[in-house]
DNA sequence: AAAGTTACCTTGTTATGCAAAGTAGTGAAA
DNA sequence: TTTCACTACTTTGCATAACAAGGTAACTTT
């Protein structure tokens, strides 16, 4: 059903923009490896979607990025999180925790309206 | 800051049709009192928002609609789910199921590598 | 050198929330 | 009866962001 792959898309926007700072957070990455750890943790992603986002967070002034040359194959832009991208993360967790509850909440009071409804 | 704000409405994007469908199909409901029920629920909506909203879900046959007289007012439109729009809701639980796994994952995983980092 | 691998980037399309302004029915006050 | 207030639904224009597909470039292997 497309309509349904369509909502998981949408679903996922704007959260990959947390799972991206939550994962350099760590500390440094570059985006090949960015990409493989977010593909275990399920969230499907593909290039075309992390290089952009990765180049609009450097503009925010949320990244910041150095060139590191590699063992074998092409240098690498290894990601660090800036003093503002650290605290903008923190909102980030506010605003998920938040989110969650607010969904939560609509789904128990669901349940509570339709036990009513019933009896 | 712009940027938190901007990602606050990027997380809710998608959710939001999730959380409508979420209270349509506890029972019919129109326009006016389903955006109190999302305000009471803390996702912050507008009209501008969920009105276009509901008619894309009318178009995609997600939901159908019945006009009501009201006593006082001008009529009102009552949403009511659709099989289809029944069995998406379906999909779209276990999609929010899994992107809260999923994001789970990526802070589990931050505490491990960042505990590990320190030692 | 030719082919393969790794890594980064760009362009065009589509979806969608929001702000702001608009339309229309009902009832009450001036 | 004209005006105002309230409720409810609609529309237009804008900005953001994920994706598909294709491209550029460095380095290694054959």
């Amino acid at each position: 059903m497309k309509e349904l792959e369509n909502a998981q898309i949408q679903m996922r926007k704007g959260i990959l923009e947390f799972c991206i700072l939550q994962i350099v957070a760590e500390g440094e990455i570059y985006a090949t490896e960015l990409i493989s750890r977010l593909r275990e943790a399920e969230m499907l992603v593909v290039e075309g979607t992390v290089y952009p986002l990765l180049n609009r967070l450097l503009r925010a002034d949320l990244l910041e990025h150095v060139w590191v040359e590699s063992l074998g194959g092409p240098p690498r832009k290894y990601y660090t999180l800036t003093d503002k991208g650290s605290s903008v993360l923190q909102g980030m967790r506010q605003t998920w925790d938040g989110l969650q509850k607010s969904v939560s909440k609509i789904i128990a009071d669901s349940n509570f309206y339709s036990t009513n409804k019933q009896a």
